[in-house]
DNA sequence: CAATATTAAGGCAAATTTGCCTTAACTCAA
DNA sequence: TTGAGTTAAGGCAAATTTGCCTTAATATTG
């Protein structure tokens, strides 16, 4: 029972969370502290690895000061 | 090693997928039939038990002929 | 009321994610 | 070059989600 998988919507989280990672100048495990989650899954999130959950954009997202909406467009 | 789990988010997209699945006449199981999910996962994330994935929120806003991003606004 | 449809609830095994860890590769400033 | 900082890569156990299933509860329609 695989679990639904859809690489482009890993992907549109993927580049979304590197720019505006990038954008505030933040490394990845600045970012995944002020996220409250581990480093090790901001860098598989970033590369397209992880169908990640929602409560992690919403993290994400607040981490980065920015709609989680954002993440997802 | 639980898992981040945002209350807030996640009831966020139990009201939105609720909302917009009566919106369209849907059964939650018609719903899933058009998602390519689990009949009984639409019943848990509407009953917010479940943080779930960005690629069900996407297979999810697709079935419902939305944005993904309306799902978590 | 009776019957049908829909939803809630929960159990289970398998798949996946998560957190924690180590090591290698790469970048860049001194 | 050297060293510090950052990122990639991958292993592992535990937690969680998923799909599949059954049964009960609730709505809805005839």
């Amino acid at each position: 029972m695989p679990q639904l998988r859809d690489i482009s919507a890993i992907s549109i989280l993927a580049g979304n969370v590197r720019k505006y990672r990038i954008a505030k100048n933040l490394s990845q495990e600045a970012l995944a502290n002020l996220a409250g989650i581990e480093y090790s899954q901001v860098s598989r999130i970033e590369r397209g690895l992880l169908n990640t959950s929602i409560s992690v954009v919403f993290a994400l997202a607040n981490a980065l000061n920015i709609k989680p909406t954002q993440l997802l467009e």
